[in-house]
DNA sequence: TTATATACGACAATATTAGTCGTATAATGT
DNA sequence: ACATTATACGACTAATATTGTCGTATATAA
C-alpha cells in the first residue's frame, strides 16, 4: 500500500544520473543499467517514455544516450509520476466510474479528500527535491 | 501506485456505519458485508483484526457483531493503516534493508523525505476525517 | 443442542507489476 | 554499402501482491 514502483524508482534514479553530467554529454540506457544494476530493458522503456514526454533527449546511434531536457526545478512530482504511471488516485473510484457501489458508498468525499492532500503534497514538491 | 487497498477501504466502511450506531448497538460482519456489497467473509477478516487491536469490541453468539471502541477522533491514520497492512512506507528499504544496492543507491535520502511527509499527512489526520 | 456469530489459518483466483524478447529504425564510422 | 550501436516499441512471460474463498474451531444465546 501507498508504495512507489520500480518504474518511478528507476526513473529516479536515472534523472538524478543525468543531471550530474557535463551540459551536452549523454548516457545510455546500457551504462546507466549497470551503473546501477537494475534491468536494461525495463529502464530503457521508462527512459523512452520519458523522451517522448520532452522530459529528456534521446539521441540515437552510436555514442547515443539520453541527456536532461527540463529543469527538474519547474517539474512537479505529481506530473511526472502521471508521466510514467498515468493517473494517480489512491481509489480507482476516482476516476473511473465502473463502480456499482457510487451511491451508497459512504466514503467517498472523505478518501477524495486524502487523495486531494496527497496531490496537494506532491504538486508542491518538484523532482529537484528528488534528484537534488 | 500508491492505492489503498481493499481492507483498508472495507475497514473504513465499517468503522463509518459503526460509528452511526447507537451506543451498544452492535453490527455483524454478515449484517455489514450485505449493507455494502462486499466480500463478508474479507470484511470479517478486516474486522477480526481491529478487534483484536481493540479499534472495535466483538460480541459472540447470536445477536453478536462488533461495536466501536476507541474515539476516532484520537486515531491517528497512520496507526489505522498499519493495524491493518503493516509498516507503511513509500519504498521496501525504508525497512527491509534486503536490497544489495544500499550503498550505490543515490534516491534513498530523497525518497526518505517523500515517505516522512507522507507519514506526518497521514500523522495530521485523525480516523474521524475518514469516517466523519 | 441448535443456530448464529466471531476467530483463524490454509488455500485459490485474480490483478498488478516487473522483467524479457524480437524487431524496427536511426545514426555513426569504416 | 555495411557492420555496429543505440533508441523505439509492442508482445509476451514471470513474479509478486492482492483479493477472495473455504473449512474448522470456539463462544454464546435461546
Amino acid at each position: 500500500m501507498l508504495k512507489i514502483s520500480r518504474k518511478v524508482e528507476y526513473a529516479l534514479i536515472a534523472l538524478r544520473h543525468l543531471q550530474g553530467l557535463k551540459k551536452e554529454e549523454l548516457a545510455s540506457a546500457k551504462e546507466l543499467a549497470n551503473a546501477y544494476g537494475v534491468p536494461k530493458e525495463l529502464l530503457a522503456k521508462v527512459l523512452q517514455r520519458l523522451a517522448k514526454k520532452n522530459i529528456i533527449d534521446a539521441v540515437k546511434g552510436p555514442h547515443g544516450g539520453y541527456r536532461l531536457a527540463i529543469d527538474p526545478e519547474r517539474m512537479r512530482l505529481t506530473e511526472f509520476f502521471e508521466v510514467i504511471e498515468g493517473p494517480m488516485g489512491i481509489m480507482d473510484c476516482y476516476f473511473d466510474s465502473g463502480c456499482e457501489q457510487m451511491d451508497g458508498c459512504t466514503i467517498r468525499t472523505p478518501i477524495n479528500r486524502i487523495n486531494d492532500s496527497i496531490r496537494t503534497m506532491f504538486n508542491n514538491m518538484t523532482l529537484a527535491e528528488v534528484t537534488h
